[in-house]
DNA sequence: TTAAAATATGACTGAGCGGTCATGCACGGC
DNA sequence: GCCGTGCATGACCGCTCAGTCATATTTTAA
C-alpha cells in the first residue's frame, strides 16, 4: 500500500504520477521498468516518490489493484439491463466485457496480464490481487449450469471453466490480429464492439463452439448441427 | 547464431554452458537473465562467453532454437504408428505430445513460452523461431478437417485454430494444478501420462468438449448428448 | 511570530549489468 | 626453434538501477 502522504497529494499529482506509472509498467516487464524513468517523467524528485510509495513493488501493486478496480467496475457499468440471462447470453456477456475492458484499458489489461503469465520475485501476493478482480468465477457457474441442466453433464466443470479462462484471456489480442484492428479503433468509440458485425461474428462463433461443447439441450446440438 | 568458436568446442563444455544457460533464461525474464551469472555458474571467463557468442540475445535465441529442436524431435519420436489417424484421435494425440514435452523438457517449455508471451526488445525474431518450432499448424488442419466432412462447415477455422491453440498452450499448467501432481512425478518415468488414468480422463474431457464443439457428425454429437 | 510537523529535493551509495580488450597460453606447420 | 592462429582470461569501462539521507522548503497550529 502507498504511504498516507501519497494519498494527501492533490489528486491532479497523483493522476500524473499514475498514468506515468501505468505507461511504464504496461510498456515492460516488472523488473526493466524503471523508477527513475518515472520521476522523471512525471517531474518529481527521486526522494519524493519514496516518500509516496514503501518500494517499486508497492507502486506495482497498488497498480496491479488500480487495474482490477477499473475492470470490476467496467463490468458493473455493463451489467446486462434486468434480470438473469440465460447462461449463455451471461457467457457471451463476459467474453465482451472482458474484451471490452482490453480496448478501453489497454495498459491496465496489459499490466494484469503482465501479473499472471510474467515472474514477478511476489508472485502469491500478484496473483491473489489479479484473481480477485478476475470476478469470472467460471467453475461456480458451470457447477450451477450442470444444476440448472444447461450445462451436460458429463462436462467436467473444473476443466471446462480452464477452457473458458484460457480463451477469454487470450481472446482480446486474437481479435486484433484477426481483424486487423487497432486498439485506437475501438478506443475512440468509432468503433463499439457491442455492434460491430465483424466482431460480433467472431464472438458468435466462438460461443457457438462452445455451446455446441458443453451444451446439454439436444435442441441447441442440433441447432448448431443444422447450420 | 552463436560464433564458430563455440561449435569447435568440446560436446561436453556446451553441454554444461548450455545447461546453465536453460537454467537462468528458465528462472527469469530476459531482461533479468544475467550473463555474469551464466559464466560463473558454469566456470568460464566472460571473455570467453563473447567469443562463442554475438551478445545475450544471441545465446538467447539459440537457446529457443534448441527447445524448438527438441520440440520437433519428440514429436516425431511420438508420431502415430502406422497410417493416419481419424481427424480427433490426432488432435488427442497433439494435446498429449505437447503436454509431453512440457514434463520432460520444463525448462525448455518454458523458454519457449516466454518468447510468446513475454516483451523481449526483438519479439518479431522470437515470435517467428518459437512460431516455426509450433509444428501444430490447426487452421490448415482444421480447413482440412471441413472438406473431409469431419469439421462442422459453420466452425469459422481461424478462429478455432485460436481456441485450440490457446487451450493447448495451457493445458500442461492446468493439469498440474488439477492434479497436484509436480513435473517430477513425470520426469523420473514414475508417471506415464499415457497411462495414468487421471490424466486420461481430464484429456478426454477436454477433447468430448472440443469434439462436441466442432465436430460435424451427428452421431458424435449424439453420443455426447446421449452421455 | 514562531515552533513544529509535513513534504520536497537531488546528490550520493553500492551493486550489478552487458560488453571490451590487452595479455597470455597452447598447439600445429614449417 | 619459431611463428601464426585460435582460444582463455579477468580486470575494467560506462552505465543504470533501487533506494537513502541530509538539507531545504512549505504548511499547519498556537
Amino acid at each position: 500500500m502507498p504511504k498516507k502522504t501519497y494519498f494527501n497529494l492533490p489528486e491532479a499529482k497523483r493522476q500524473i504520477i499514475e498514468a506515468v506509472a501505468i505507461d511504464e509498467f504496461a510498456a515492460v516487464p516488472f523488473a526493466s521498468a524503471s523508477i527513475s524513468a518515472i520521476v522523471a517523467r512525471a517531474g518529481i524528485a527521486k526522494g519524493s516518490f519514496y516518500q509516496y510509495f514503501e518500494d517499486k513493488k508497492d507502486l506495482y501493486l497498488h497498480l496491479l489493484d488500480l487495474s482490477m478496480k477499473q475492470k470490476v467496475a467496467l463490468v458493473s457499468q455493463f451489467k446486462p439491463s434486468e434480470r438473469a440471462l440465460d447462461m449463455f447470453d451471461y457467457l457471451r456477456w463476459m467474453l465482451q466485457v472482458s474484451v471490452l475492458f482490453e480496448m478501453r484499458y489497454p495498459k491496465l489489461a496489459k499490466i494484469a496480464y503482465r501479473a499472471l503469465v510474467e515472474d514477478v520475485p511476489f508472485a502469491d501476493e500478484a496473483e491473489k490481487l489479479a484473481h480477485r478482480g478476475g470476478m469470472f468465477y467460471f467453475n461456480d457457474f458451470l457447477a450451477q449450469g450442470i444444476l440448472h441442466d444447461d450445462v451436460a453433464t458429463w462436462v467436467d466443470t473444473d476443466m471446462a471453466a480452464f477452457l473458458l479462462g484460457a480463451v477469454y484471456n487470450q481472446f482480446g489480442r486474437y481479435l486484433l490480429k484477426r481483424t486487423s484492428l487497432s486498439i485506437e479503433d475501438f478506443a475512440d468509440g468509432k468503433l463499439d464492439i457491442f455492434k460491430d458485425q465483424v466482431v460480433q461474428d467472431l464472438f458468435d462463433n466462438l460461443m457457438d463452439i462452445i455451446m455446441a461443447g458443453i451444451a446439454r439441450d439436444p435442441e441447441i446440438r442440433n441447432h448448431y448441427f443444422n447450420k
